[in-house]
RNA sequence: GCGCCGAUGGUAGAGUGGUCAAAUACGACACGCUGUAAACGUGUUGCCUCCGGGCUACGUAGGUUCGAAUCCUACUCGGCGCACCA
């Protein structure tokens, strides 16, 4: 396989509007201009955004020029894709410009933002937030409310009374100007992106004639439909410590062990197709969590975050490293809601009850809700909180 | 503008004067079994507690009542319908 063909194929959904065509193109050997956007809502960029960041990465380094946009001026509308209602709380330009620089330091785990090649990054909001009325109108003329309505979601949501508010109803439009402002070849983006993606091809032609296709990445998902990474209390977020991240992919579904073999390592994928999931699902889950750990951070600390996890949840072991909180003779309870480790005494004592609280060294379970450790003392606080007293 | 309807815990969604910190489901957490997987079982899931109980919560502000998530008034937000087409 070589690369062109990997980069059309790995870690790909959709080619719009084939990916014969887009082959065509990339064997004749033009250089593409291409982009992904992010609107900076907040969270954290996690191990779903990987994947389309890893495709950036595979672009960059062909040589194809490759933009980082950052939706300033879209994240205003609220993007409403996968959403069951109307988004109750819009950003303003102020909160995103601030979520923005985080995204960026975020992102540079994966993509280059220097050395050769570098990936350029620009702002959505310095188009998009000049447009004049006349523009809005023009842009406007090229879409039917049938062709918008005719989404899913919104059909979902109009059989269910829910509402759609016109500010994310014109959402697309606005992703779709960024087209035809940026002349790009190539927009990329995860296959929930599909509909705002196509739109920007649309009127790309419609305004200036231009063909832009269409790549999208596959959401990685477990077999339940559930997208991984950004499950509430769990988001795998790019820049989570090494042995936090190593953790958090073990406790994946087996399910996407092979998905993320494919869309986050650069195993070969006739090795991949090699692998029996079901003989050896524990050491191909920790092979590739090594993989994704080194990528993020580097392989000292992802061989550090293997061992620490082999020790500590495979044999059982006092890991080396855990959190310290300082307490003053203080009860357990006090420090750890002081540290905000927990959130409430309430909890504390429902942990104690439930038998969750583990001194280490004695191996006991601590069940007096008022006990007072004492200085170096260890302990284990459920499944994977381990913290230590100085 | 007029009319009708709605707003409940992380989510969905019961509850229509006391037995409601609020059914149920999902989610989450803990324990057990395990591979920090899945499946399964059990328990927990507002805050504080001297474990007796106390406090705060059902959009917001008032009111009625011995007692309100439940009734009344105003407000805020939202949905639907009518008004145009006739």
């Amino acid at each position: 396989m070589d690369k062109i063909e990997e980069l059309l194929t790995r870690g790909v959904d959709k080619i719009y509007p084939s990916k014969e065509a887009l082959e065509e193109l990339l064997r004749s050997g033009k250089k593409l201009k291409l982009y992904q956007g992010f609107d900076p809502t907040g969270d954290k960029l996690h191990i779903g955004h990987m994947v389309g960041l890893r495709k950036h990465r595979q672009w960059q380094d062909l040589g194809h020029e490759v933009i980082f946009l950052i939706g300033d001026g879209t994240g205003e509308a609220g993007d409403p894709t996968g959403k069951k209602k109307t988004r109750e709380k819009f950003f303003t330009s102020e909160e995103l410009r601030a979520n923005a620089k985080d995204y960026l330091t975020q992102a540079s785990k994966v993509v280059r933002f220097d050395g050769a090649n570098p990936i350029k990054i620009m702002y959505n909001g310095e188009w998009l937030n000049k447009l004049t009325k006349t523009e809005i109108l023009n842009i406007a003329e090229h879409f039917s409310v049938q062709q918008l309505i005719e989404r899913d979601m919104f059909q979902e949501r109009l059989k269910a009374g829910e509402s759609i508010n016109l500010r994310e109803f014109l959402y697309p439009l606005l992703q779709a100007y960024d087209s035809v402002v940026l002349e790009v070849d190539l927009e990329l983006g995860g296959s929930d992106q599909t509909f705002n993606m196509l739109a920007g091809r649309m009127l790309a032609r419609a305004m200036k004639g231009k063909e832009k296709l269409v790549m999208t990445t596959p959401l990685l998902s477990d077999s339940k439909g559930v997208k991984i990474g950004k499950s509430e209390n769990n988001v795998i977020g790019l820049t989570d410590q090494a042995p936090d991240l190593f953790g958090k992919i073990m406790s994946l579904s087996d399910d996407v062990i092979i998905p993320m073999f494919e869309y986050l390592t650069d195993v070969p994928m006739a090795e991949v197709k090699s692998f029996n999931l079901k003989k050896d699902a524990m050491s191909l889950k920790k092979k590739v969590a090594h993989l994704i750990v080194a990528q993020l951070h580097d392989e000292k600390s992802a061989q550090e975050a293997e061992d620490n996890f082999s020790n500590t949840f495979q044999k059982g072991k006092i890991p080396e490293v855990m959190a310290e909180l300082g307490g003053n003779s203080e009860s357990l309870m006090d420090i750890l809601v002081k540290t905000k480790s927990l959130s409430s005494k309430s909890e504390y004592r429902r942990l104690v009850k439930e038998g969750a609280v583990t001194d280490l060294e004695s191996d006991e379970k601590i069940s007096d809700p008022d006990f007072i450790p004492k200085e170096g003392q260890s302990f284990k606080i459920g499944k994977k909180t381990f913290i230590k007293i100085i």
